[in-house]
DNA sequence: TTGTGTGAATCCCTTCACAGCG
DNA sequence: CGCTGTGAAGGGATTCACACAA
């Protein structure tokens, strides 16, 4: 049923779920493609297109019913289940996310925390130990780790994520600014915050010589 | 000069400006459009595209001299000179933030540290004193900030952005899980990783789907 | 009447192909 | 020659507009 999606679509579906949850929270029972759009930033026929792509969940001249949209987005998604995380990397930003909130309400859970330091090695973090990077292939394979958040430096980062991969890793969150080099069934989503300043820096410049 | 420039090309500028720096570093004179292409991960025609948006560089027949288009690259996105950022919410996030090398390094220099939190206020990260919210206007004002990187919960973060809009700031680089509301003249970058986790979840799933 | 689902039209980004300069 | 710079062509994504179902 679903061909090509793109990326933007996906973004979008984020929102909408999002969305979904606020409106469920507020006692909505349906929801239009307009008020949708409202809230997630697009026009009432996106929202339409978007869904359009996989099946059509709406009733004419109602709209969306909210907690079945919402669950059908949840299966569209993929997280309409537990995914199995490992976090490689346990200094600050590690730190930061393992401690983030939202990750585990969402579905994803940290089963494993490697890092190189020895000096951390052994160490607990909430109920789990650090492990050292040789123990890599031994966690991914005995508990089903199927996410791999990579927060370590870039040197470290191209071999971590090549072996994670090797060892059956389906998909990568990468910190390291750098393009890694994985196969294209594995995808990898980078987090670039150099990337995102430079992107207000040139955003301001261009606004400021443009007047 | 420029027109309507897609946020796309701006990434690639960025993976450009970052490539430039390595061939620095391995102390390469000039570069054709095709190496900048393999090591951004695109083509040159696209390469050479964005760079006419903003003027021609490249001598025909040459390729382009390294050290002047990191040059003429800095100025395009507006990282020849130092932002001055104020970081809001000094927890996880927070602290990974001010921590980060890249920060300093790429010339964005942390001037003020705002929370929330009176056990924090008072206490010093790095040469910097956390300061109360209460504070935030006269800071921005005081230390000319122009980018503010919010890492304050959710329900906090409209709030303080209005606030600091209203103040003077000229961009925000977000890391709350809301659409904030500004005027369109301050652009402002979302970091949301549950999305880009969410991205992943529904490439694997439907990688496996349609098998 | 209301609001979805969807072909058609539009718009914008990418790719092509080549003229032209060094 | 070699490689850039750029109109023109092509391809995707968004928007439009309306038939149709509730």
């Amino acid at each position: 049923m679903t061909r090509r999606i793109p990326a933007s679509t996906i973004r979008r579906l984020s929102h909408y779920l999002r969305s979904l949850e606020d409106l469920e929270r507020e006692g909505g029972e349906t929801v239009s493609s307009e008020e949708l759009a409202t809230r997630g930033q697009t026009t009432a026929a996106q929202v339409r297109k978007d869904l359009s792509h996989f099946g059509s969940f709406g009733k004419r001249g109602l709209g969306y019913r909210v907690d079945e949209l919402r669950v059908r987005l949840r299966q569209i998604l993929g997280v309409d289940r537990v995914w199995r995380v490992a976090l490689i990397g346990a200094g600050r930003i590690g730190s930061a996310l393992f401690e983030y909130p939202a990750f585990e309400s969402r579905g994803y859970e940290c089963v494993a925390i490697v890092d190189s330091d020895p000096s951390k090695v052994g160490s607990r973090w909430g109920g789990l130990t650090i492990q050292a990077p040789d123990e890599l292939e031994a966690l991914i394979r005995h508990l089903g780790v199927e996410l791999v958040i990579l927060a370590v430096p870039a040197q470290a980062a191209q071999e971590i994520a090549s072996r994670a991969v090797q060892a059956g890793v389906k998909g990568i969150l990468n910190f390291a600014p750098i393009r890694l080099k994985v196969p294209p069934s594995v995808p990898v989503e980078d987090v670039n915050l150099v990337m995102q300043l430079e992107a207000l820096s040139f955003a301001i410049t261009q606004r400021g010589s443009e007047a």
